[in-house]
DNA sequence: CAAGTGATTGTTTCG
DNA sequence: CGAAACAATCACTTG
């Protein structure tokens, strides 16, 4: 039984589709949840367990029971890396408001191109 | 052949 | 405050 509160079944999509869809392609996509996060790599563990079953609604459920077996601190890392993308999110949000709110003058992007991953990107451990 | 659906929960966003 | 919508994903289903 589906118990979907909500229209999100399946006419829901279509029917925001209707007549024309104007996509902005600077429009970002939201960012995945922590449960996507999560999902992320537990599909990933799933095909191992079951090769057989690649569903994707398979898994979903599988995931779903285990994510809410999952703790707070388990979650914490799922969330953190959510709330990270978050982050990012705004910022893309902020550039799609303001497509052109870029440094004038020089925009010599000589040095930092090749290799700029300052903020680690691995600092959660 | 191509597009749509189904299923999961979380974040997003408007009224 | 709340509900509707959409985010990834991929076998399956239908046109």
């Amino acid at each position: 039984m589906k118990a979907k509160v909500s229209a999100r079944g399946g006419d829901s999509r279509l029917g925001v589709k209707n007549g024309k869809a104007e996509k902005d392609p600077n429009k970002p996509k939201r960012p995945p949840s922590a449960f996507f996060v999560f999902m992320e790599g537990f599909r990933k563990d799933y095909k191992e367990k079951h090769p057989n079953n690649k569903q994707v609604s398979v898994v979903g459920k599988a995931g779903g029971e285990k994510w809410k077996s999952l703790t707070d601190a388990e979650k914490a890392p799922f969330v953190a890396k959510a709330e990270k993308l978050k982050a990012e999110y705004t910022k893309k949000i902020e550039a799609y408001n303001n497509p052109q709110a870029e440094a004038s003058g020089d925009s010599e992007k000589s040095k930092s191109e090749v290799n700029d991953e300052d903020d680690g990107s691995e600092a959660d451990e």
